[in-house]
DNA sequence: GGTGTAACTGGAAATGAGTTTCAATTAGAA
DNA sequence: TTCTAATTGAAACTCATTTCCAGTTACACC
């Protein structure tokens, strides 16, 4: 999952006049930890392991700065809550298994361009920004599925 | 805009053993003259003038309950918050203007469907459903701009 | 390797969207 | 008109997120 060093981190902290703290670094090692987009009280949870008297404030506030500096990208989740995972550089999309929670990124969606062309000659707006989230089954739970059906009828 | 009357609206709760009160029309009329997508707070101070005692907690409720029934859509906004507004039938997306807030629906988006498939042959995930929302600018808000840089130039 | 200071922190209290509870009201079928 | 289940408003509650503030710390500069 070869994610970005702490070294590299702080160095694009510091660009912008921010510090990488203990509180910061525990924020991120959970969440590289994890393959799911995760709430800020289940970072905050996780954190903990890293740093024990990490506030959950903290991870707010950690979280609003990371993604503003773009190094997690936030997921709106169907009830309305937020989640955030790491970030990848470039556009990516999220997939969210809606039976395990796991969460994966497409980026580079070949056919997007055109959808949204499509929406602006269709509309007249100037499209600007877009926000797509897809929802539904990892391979792994399909494969899950599958295999209860087998039992099932075996 | 020619909306559904609330005579058919009406009959579309009753087959459901539902009613059609006096807040609920108080909750249409406002959205039906509104452009934009609105908030519970939103409607409520709109709806209060077509029923003076109309509680937030009973928008909420009445919201909630056209969502179910397919009535209203609901739009995730940028913070998260949600606003609502009436819906057409069939699946569509909103378009948000970041300028005067007027939300736009489009349908039937012919490069949709390939968009899915493309994600699905990419990550093996079978996708269920998807939200999708565009922000950008309005074709009315374009041409403002337009005018106002005219102006200032001449 | 100190040291000064602006960035950062945790905890408590506040906010604000949305929900639950409950006794009183009302739509609309009969 | 009558009856009753659906609906309502108000108050109290929940829970994510923010604000405030006094104490702490990263790190640039000596």
């Amino acid at each position: 999952m070869e994610w970005e060093s702490d070294a590299k981190v702080a160095d694009r902290l510091h660009q912008r006049g921010y510090r990488l703290t203990r509180p910061r670094r525990a924020v991120l090692a959970a969440m590289r930890e994890s393959e799911r987009a995760l709430t800020p009280a289940e970072i905050h949870e996780l954190s903990s392991k890293h740093f024990y008297r990490l506030g959950l404030v903290t991870v707010y506030r950690t979280l609003s700065l990371f993604n503003r500096l773009s190094l997690v990208r936030q997921v709106h989740l169907p009830n309305g809550e937020h989640a955030y995972m790491l970030a990848r550089p470039g556009h990516y999309h999220a997939l969210i298994c809606r039976v395990c929670g796991r969460t994966v990124e497409v980026a580079g969606l070949e056919n997007l361009p055109q959808l949204i062309k499509e929406v602006e000659e269709r509309t007249g707006f100037k499209v600007e920004d877009h926000r797509m989230e897809f929802f539904g089954v990892c391979p792994d739970c399909l494969q899950a599925v599958a295999q209860e059906g087998n039992e099932a009828t075996s």
